[in-house]
DNA sequence: AGATTGTATTCCTATATCGGAATATGTCAA
DNA sequence: TTGACATATTCCGATATAGGAATACAATCT
């Protein structure tokens, strides 16, 4: 099985980058068109038009007609639910400032190993 | 091309449930072996270990070696990236909880009508 | 009715990713 | 060294995308 129930949530969502691009865009708070969002983010509108079906099955957007075309709503409070994940993490970086730079370099040693690691199998990190 | 440049991301990084859940051992705050890992999860070590590798490689986390055993720890800080970004949707539902309701009817129209879709071409939202 | 515009859907293909099983690697103990 | 234990990696198959092109559908205009 690949990606488990990933699909149709949140978090999934917005792991495309487009998607939150789009996003971006629509939290101006006004109702937009498919083709400003076509204009805005220079994608093929059939592209845009998948990225807004994936948010709309997610409930992050939400459509209303007006003529021949769809107006797009942000739906902003499903994304309270990653907003209410990520925050139990703030603590980590909101205090001693200190403690991240240590932590960074643990973690750029830990990358660069990573990355150039199996040549043979490499140490990536001894604490 | 799948996906696009969402690998080797944070925000796809976080994008599986059970490597939210991971992270969310590893707030503990301590250091955890793998074992410890893969008996909180109840996942079969392989998929443990892979998404590790997942979580290493945007530096997540970071490792280090005691004996034949891996500490795994948490590197929070790069989940701030994920936190700046919600940020900016928190005033949507902060204010006005009023507001709230009205937009989840709004959504949960556009969700059954999504659903329900595809039978012909059915209106989904009329506003 | 026919043409035009706005948007959604379908078909196809390439690729990423997950899970599972097997195996490799590394480390420690006897 | 051989063996047990801890973890990582590889190989496999199934499936879910994402993009592109073409097309379908809907609404409006003539």
């Amino acid at each position: 099985m690949p990606r488990a129930a990933t699909t149709t949530d949140v978090f999934n969502a917005i792991a495309e980058p487009r998607r939150r691009k789009i996003i971006e865009i629509l939290a101006g708070g006004r109702l937009y068109a498919v083709g400003e969002l076509v204009d805005s983010l220079g994608l093929p509108q059939p592209a845009v038009s998948k990225h807004l079906g994936v948010l709309r099955k997610v409930g992050i957007v939400s459509v209303s007609k007006r003529g021949q075309q769809r107006l797009y709503q942000l739906n902003a409070g499903e994304l309270k639910p990653v907003h209410d994940w990520v925050k139990n993490y703030e603590r980590f970086w909101t205090h001693q400032l200190g403690r991240i730079r240590e932590t960074a370099e643990r973690k750029a040693r830990e990358r660069s190993a990573r990355t150039s690691a199996s040549r043979k199998h490499s140490d990536q990190a001894e604490d």
